[in-house]
DNA sequence: CCGCATCCTTCTTGATACTG
DNA sequence: CAGTATCAAGAAGGATGCGG
């Protein structure tokens, strides 16, 4: 993980999760994975917008984390399949109140995954 | 904050969130404040090797998300003291789990706030 | 003591083109 | 299809000095 700290050990462990989900992409690939397996080309049409390095970065990331699964089928043309671990579902567990949280408090946020009210609001907080 | 996203709404909860404690200082000043309100020396003694401009631009934020609670006693020498609002304090419980996650899948990472075995481990993951 | 202003370095991300 | 290489841009963070 390029974000991975050097230096010295993390303060708390909130400070090292947020070293594993750093990436500006990264809990969207959770998200995404959350539902089903997808291959490279699906995770960068899910994720409109990020471009093929930052995705492979971000994934290669996760899989070092033991986040993600990655399986390659080494067919032609390519199959590569990407999935979320046992410790990656775990993740999403533990990922899931602070999405109630933002949801809760945030203007701008789609209530359910996938579909619904896409908020057009200047993001600003409700609960301030 | 100056990481609040311009061009549309969020994507999930999550990510909401993360742009209101993206900052790299953000979580260990909600930790500390979960504790007690701080002076702002307090706090950038608490949070070693933080500068002054980041902490400053931090706590603003948080300010402005209405996270933090800045009370200017208008004294002189200046004493300013910052504390959790109620929704820095549910912000807070939704970290919780993540935290939790952190502690149990990361080496490096102390088990308890404030004292303890700082691991000098490889910060690798555990349960991979 | 609290905090801002300026300048600068590093990190992260993005655009584009190319390969097996 | 699934990536990698290279180049470029932007944001976040840090160093230092000044002001109320």
């Amino acid at each position: 993980m390029v974000t991975r700290r050097g230096a010295d050990a993390y303060h708390c462990g909130i400070d090292a999760a947020m070293d594993v989900i750093g990436g500006k992409w990264k809990v969207l690939i959770l998200w995404a994975l959350e539902e089903r397996a997808h291959r490279f080309g699906e995770l960068r049409r899910a994720l409109d917008g990020v471009t093929e390095k930052v995705l492979a970065s971000h994934l290669r990331e996760l899989e070092d984390d033991g986040i993600v699964h990655r399986e390659d089928f080494g067919e032609v043309p390519p199959r590569v399949e990407y999935s979320l671990t046992p410790l990656g579902r775990s993740l999403n567990d533990a990922l899931a109140p602070l999405g109630d949280w933002g949801r809760a408090n945030i203007k701008g946020v789609p209530p359910e995954p996938g579909e619904g009210a896409r908020g057009r609001d200047p993001r600003r907080l409700v609960g301030g």
